[in-house]
DNA sequence: GTGAAATCCGAAAGCGTTTTCGGTTGACTC
DNA sequence: GAGTCAACCGAAAACGCTTTCGGATTTCAC
């Protein structure tokens, strides 16, 4: 292979000096442009590849930026971050910045990861994920002054950069959908409250009930684990409510499968008796018998934007505050969201049809 | 946060020399027990953390491995690699080694990459998924003599290292089970044969009808794209052969379930008329109805398998090819998979009970 | 008590960039 | 034609570590 090529055989060969090069390639506006043009045409024929190391060091930056990859505690988030993932480092290539994935086992771990990341700066920001209403992260983060980004909020997240997908608007547009389609009886199965998104979603569920003058029973606001099991314990205990629900907006593809399977064991069919609408938009609710009807965020480009504002602000000094988007998710119509039948539910009361 | 401490500020402490209190804790041979002892208390009080591009300009050596990830082309990949990925991370954060994404659209891209990675040595190794049989990176990997593992193997890495699964002894192993079942009309839907492992695949379910004695048509050999309607399809023709197989095995789990969609559209049920069983091991399986039997390698401790080897490597030259390891995938017992029954197929022909 | 061999540590030269600070040109003003 | 001002470029000092080399001790054998 040989020596890779340095500065130095470039200023040799130009009878210039490193400096000079140096300069030239980095855009300098000191530099005439006929200086610069000969400099790059002569590191493109040398194949030029600045040594990484020598330049982070000199310069003080990383060009590096963190991705903490979520402990495995909920279901399938394997193809999600898989998504995120390639996005971010598609937009980070572009400008020859590096991902670098850390792994912690725990929070304990992840924070005092933090505290050495804040002492080195080797990494010079980080995107994290999994956002909990009250989540220490933020506060440490902020503290330590290390440049981040999250993908969703969390209560300390006024001032902090973020992107997140309108999960109140989702379950909104959602609640809506079923609504058009001629439902009144809507359950919500949700998530854990410490995430900070159930929050935002049950909210959304509400206020299109609310929008729309539906009243609901309260046993129609259930709350799962979000797993297979989880959801399938809380269709269960919905269909044993005294008037069950036509249609249930759930708090994820994953529980939503667990739904259609308490519904299969009651002997009902997900999208005749009772409706349902995930959300995740996973690639696997379309093999289930009925499909999965559901709701999809943009996962790569919300990956790539969160990997230019993380740039901006490392590089730019861009202000956190200044770098907050909602994105929306839309409907995968499938096969599980239908209008109500009438033999559904088979007693009913006289609240059916206020 | 104040400036972070430097070797420098040790030395002053201690009124030694930096590139003594560099040798102490680098546990050189040549510094005195006591010495080592008081510098290292005095990094610990002090919280040192070593400048790292600082480090790697003067070592050369870069304490970074990268992870392939493999483009977006076979469904639910992402799964799979978010355990790999956490299993070489959780190794390498072990030696305070950093593990970076590389993400090429392309495969042009990919080799271009290689080959800027050779230039700058930013990356010391490579670890690699998704191998063909015929695959052009093995070659270009050994020629620009980047160190290198691969997760699978490939026609050219008889000198290169690779931890692989048992492919041929899973299928082996998956066709025997369903033999112990009863089955005899056993088909097999495999992947494309640019797949490495689809060959491997083929050839252990051959092996073992071969074992036993037991003959099947041509057609019971069937391939198909790796995703779901690959599987649908295939099955699909499988259940218009002259006389269809009572038992399929499938190159993987995406396929199975398109199989499982295809006898579904036909009013069979999977398990009963015809036994499926599928490779990966996806827990998504177990939340199909009825639940998908399948084979499951373990991918976390191969994360950490192929992190050690590349360390091993890149670190103390331990030959390529003294590390070639086979796994073995182990049985998923769950419901598709069941002794035959006397009402299938149909319409018998003589050739069943061969 | 001398010489040789260990033992331990410091000085200094890198590693390959970036970036500050001056200095040399040439053009331009009056 | 002297002085001023841009426009360009080079010298050299960082950046914070590693590693070689040699020098000063001490230890040991004889």
């Amino acid at each position: 292979m040989g020596e890779p090529t340095r500065l130095k055989a470039i200023a040799e060969r130009l009878n210039l000096s490193e400096s000079t090069v140096s300069r030239a390639l980095n855009d300098y506006q000191d530099i005439s442009a006929h200086t610069k043009l000969i400099v790059r045409n002569m590191a493109k024929q040398l194949d030029y590849q600045p040594n990484i190391h020598a330049k982070r060091l000199a310069s003080g930056k990383s060009e590096t930026i963190g991705y903490v990859m979520p402990i495995q505690e909920a279901q399938v988030t394997g193809q999600f971050i898989h998504e995120l993932m390639a996005g971010i480092a598609k937009a980070l290539a572009k400008y020859g910045w590096d991902l670098c994935v850390i792994a912690p086992q725990t929070t304990e771990e992840e924070l005092s990861i933090f505290k050495k990341i804040a002492r080195t700066r080797h990494i010079s920001g980080l995107v994290i994920t999994r956002t909990f209403s009250d989540d220490p992260r933020f506060q440490l983060l902020q503290e330590l002054e290390i440049p981040f980004v999250s993908h969703g909020r969390s209560q300390e997240s006024k001032k902090t950069a973020w992107l997140d997908v309108d999960n109140e608007l989702a379950f909104f547009d959602m609640t809506n959908h079923l609504i058009e389609l001629g439902h009144k009886r809507i359950a919500h199965i949700g998530g854990p409250l410490h995430y900070n998104f159930a929050y935002q979603r049950r909210n959304g569920w509400q206020r299109a009930l609310k929008t729309h003058g539906i009243k609901v029973p309260k046993t129609y606001a259930e709350t799962a684990e979000l797993t297979f099991d989880g959801g399938c314990h809380a269709m269960q205990r919905l269909l044993e409510v005294e008037s069950p629900p036509t249609a249930v907006c759930c708090v994820s593809d994953v529980v939503a499968i667990g739904a259609m399977q308490a519904l299969r064991k009651n002997g009902l069919r997900p999208g005749r008796e009772v409706s349902l609408i995930g959300y995740d938009g996973l690639e696997l609710g379309a093999w289930l018998d009925p499909p999965l009807t559901s709701m999809r965020q943009p996962l790569q480009s919300a990956g790539e934007k969160l990997a230019q504002i993380l740039m901006k602000i490392v590089e730019r000094g861009s202000l956190p505050s200044d770098n907050q988007e909602l994105v929306r998710a839309s409907l995968v119509q499938r096969e599980t969201a239908n209008a109500p039948i009438s033999s559904w539910p088979p007693n009913r009361t006289k609240a059916d049809n206020q």
